[in-house]
RNA sequence: CGGGGCGUAGCGCAGCCCGGUAGCGCGCCUGCUUUGGGAGCAGGAUGUCGGAGGUUCAAAUCCUCUCGCCCCGACCA
């Protein structure tokens, strides 16, 4: 295509409202504009790389017995209903009415309108496995979206949901999946990693996030050095200490502390290490006020917390509640004597000998506490983050982090949506039996965003072959009738060779049209012009190595089919 | 929802503290010259200063309210 036929607008500044570089480089180099917080227009280029994922997509989902239909955006409130997750969903389910006032959301995921259609048209076991998938807008209200195409409200996904009629069926189309997954992002050029995840607002037995791995991911991931273990934080399992400290205990006693709140200040005027400190923090379920005790280094995982306490929303509590329970300020909460609420330790504290704790009375600590003798919990086990360092859960090494970009997910759900909403088949002996589900997703916008992540340098984007909006960018450098005749003449040969090729044919100067070509990021640029045409010669560079050799016009399509080969077995990194 | 910040030309920003009727760079349009890494010269267009209300002789500037956006946190495939 003609630069000129397209709608390219590339920014030489950087906006200001992006902030890391996959958000810059798609809004400068002419892929995607904002309508408003979260929302998107894809322009010509950008839509192009979104239907390059959604077509390696495509063909491995078909590849793995997976077959392509569409639901709905909107969706009738009574399906949620039916699930429990109208409520449970909170803000972010979009909901609104219809002219006769009937509630109707759209669709953040789609587990209950597959399940509907499954119920309705599957009743035999000889139907099943099925697998159906689609690709197509979601919406959910984030709180915050941010960073462009990585948490958009709006945004593109591919959901897969599949039905077995048992577990080892739904094992085996999870595993397929997973498989599926795999390919799907090495052929798109990503360096990721499958890693063991929370279920969240999905629910189900067993997850894996796929995460692409970048500095600039939400997500923490935590992963032995040695062996094969790998978890998103919110999930990592963290090991009960091997053997508890045996230092003889010191008599309990207080010390003043003023000002002392954080366990920096505290840490920092009595002159003792984090892990020193048990930590006290209370937190509010709606229902109850709980403490929750935890090594002062150490962070608690509040999803770990609500699986505890059962419940789908906890905050930390305010000032007035840490009074009325610990009759001192926020900052001075502490375990001895704490009375009248249910006290949760994490499994790091009885191993502790003489500890420093809130001392519940304004600027006051108490030192050399110890577990049992001077305070206790009603629950210990595993209630914090892991963090680098730890033992890894499967004693296979040391935890290590990282930071990742969570483009996939796949979940076995089991029977979750199937009971709910009653979908059942008949089973060879003529009994009624609950489908057993999985579901996939993968955030498409969200994978054209981490493949910029990984692909770029300070010129701009430097798009893997496979994803590339265009694989050559065809530049002619000079006004005369010689270049403009080699350049069609090229531009009609790349064509017919079957590359994708986006020609520069406007009027600007050969600066121009190269930054915005390193911009844009297409892997091959040829140059054309007359100093190259007068040795016979146009000129190709490669937009990672920036490599540039000098070719004959005949030479050509053969030499980018090499590199292309080349580009398509070893995808960089 | 809490904390912080920003809304001035298509984009990036100055002007606001200290009120006097809006400016810079890039882009855009016209002409000439130029033409292999973001050209030069000359000329030109573009603003309800996010919106509403108030104070004032006078508001981009001060006050109140409101909307939008960005960042941190909480939240989230």
């Amino acid at each position: 295509m003609k630069t000129s036929q397209l709608l390219i607008p590339t920014l030489r500044e950087e906006p200001g409202e992006a902030e890391i570089v996959s958000h810059k480089l798609m809004l400068r180099a002419g892929l995607i504009r904002k309508v408003a917080a979260g929302i998107y227009t894809y322009l010509p280029l950008g839509l192009r790389v979104i239907r390059k994922v959604e077509q390696i997509i495509r063909e491995e989902m078909n590849r793995a017995g997976a077959q392509e239909l569409l639901m709905p955006l909107a969706s009738p409130a009574e399906l949620w209903k039916e699930t429990g997750r109208w409520d449970f969903y909170g803000k972010e389910l979009l909901r609104f009415k219809d002219r006769h006032e009937r509630d109707f959301c759209l669709g953040p995921t789609h587990e209950e309108i597959i399940t509907d259609l499954f119920r309705r048209e599957v009743k035999s076991y000889r139907q099943l496995p099925l697998n159906f998938y689609q690709i197509q807008t979601k919406f959910r209200d984030e709180i915050r979206p941010r960073f462009g195409l990585m948490r958009g409200r709006e945004f593109l996904m591919k959901d897969a949901y599949s039905f077995d009629r048992d577990e080892a069926g739904a094992r085996l189309n999870y595993q397929k999946m997973y498989d599926a997954y795999h390919r799907i992002f090495t052929r798109c050029g990503l360096t990721f990693r499958a890693v063991e995840a929370d279920t969240g607002l999905i629910g189900g037995t067993s997850s894996h996030e796929f995460m692409v791995l970048a500095d600039t991911g939400e997500e923490t991931v935590l992963y032995s050095d040695q062996g094969t273990f790998a978890a998103n934080v919110e999930r990592a399992e963290v090991m009960p200490p091997e053997q508890p400290e045996n230092d003889p205990m010191k008599p309990m006693r207080s010390v003043p502390t003023p000002n002392c709140r954080t366990i920096e200040e505290v840490t920092t005027f009595l002159k003792v290490p984090a892990n020193r400190l048990v930590k006290t923090l209370l937190y509010s379920t709606g229902k109850e006020t709980v403490a929750v005790l935890v090594r002062g280094d150490h962070a608690v995982n509040e999803i770990k917390l609500k699986k505890v306490l059962g419940v789908s929303e906890i905050e930390l509590a305010g000032p007035a509640t840490v009074e009325k329970v610990t009759s001192a300020p926020l900052g001075f909460a502490g375990p001895v004597g704490l009375k009248g609420i249910r006290i949760f330790a994490d499994h790091a504290i009885p191993a502790l000998r003489n500890v420093v704790v809130g001392g519940n009375q304004l600027d006051t600590h108490l030192i050399d506490a110890n577990w049992q003798r001077d305070f206790s919990a009603d629950q210990v086990l595993d209630l914090r983050n892991a963090q680098a360092g730890d033992p890894s859960p499967r004693k296979d090494g040391i935890l290590k982090v990282a930071k990742g970009i969570e483009v996939g997910h796949v979940f076995m759900l089991g029977t979750k949506y199937s009971q709910a909403m009653k979908a059942t088949f008949l089973d060879p002996q003529g009994k009624e039996c609950l489908a057993v589900m999985g579901c996939y997703g993968i955030g498409v916008g969200r994978t054209a965003a981490s493949s910029i992540e990984q692909n770029h340098d300070e010129r701009g984007i430097i798009w893997p072959y496979a994803i590339a909006p265009f694989q050559v960018h065809l530049l002619p450098v000079s006004q005369s009738e010689k270049t403009a005749g080699a350049t069609t003449r090229l531009y009609n040969d790349l064509l017919a060779a079957g590359f994708e090729v986006l020609w520069d044919d406007r009027e600007d100067r050969a600066g121009v049209k190269f930054n915005d070509a390193d911009l844009i990021g297409a892997p091959f640029q040829v140059v054309v012009g007359d100093k190259g045409l007068a040795d016979g010669v146009v000129e190709v560079k490669v937009r990672r190595s920036g490599i540039k050799s000098r070719v004959t016009p005949s030479d050509i399509i053969p030499y980018l089919r090499k590199l292309s080969a080349e580009a398509d077995s070893a995808p960089a990194v």
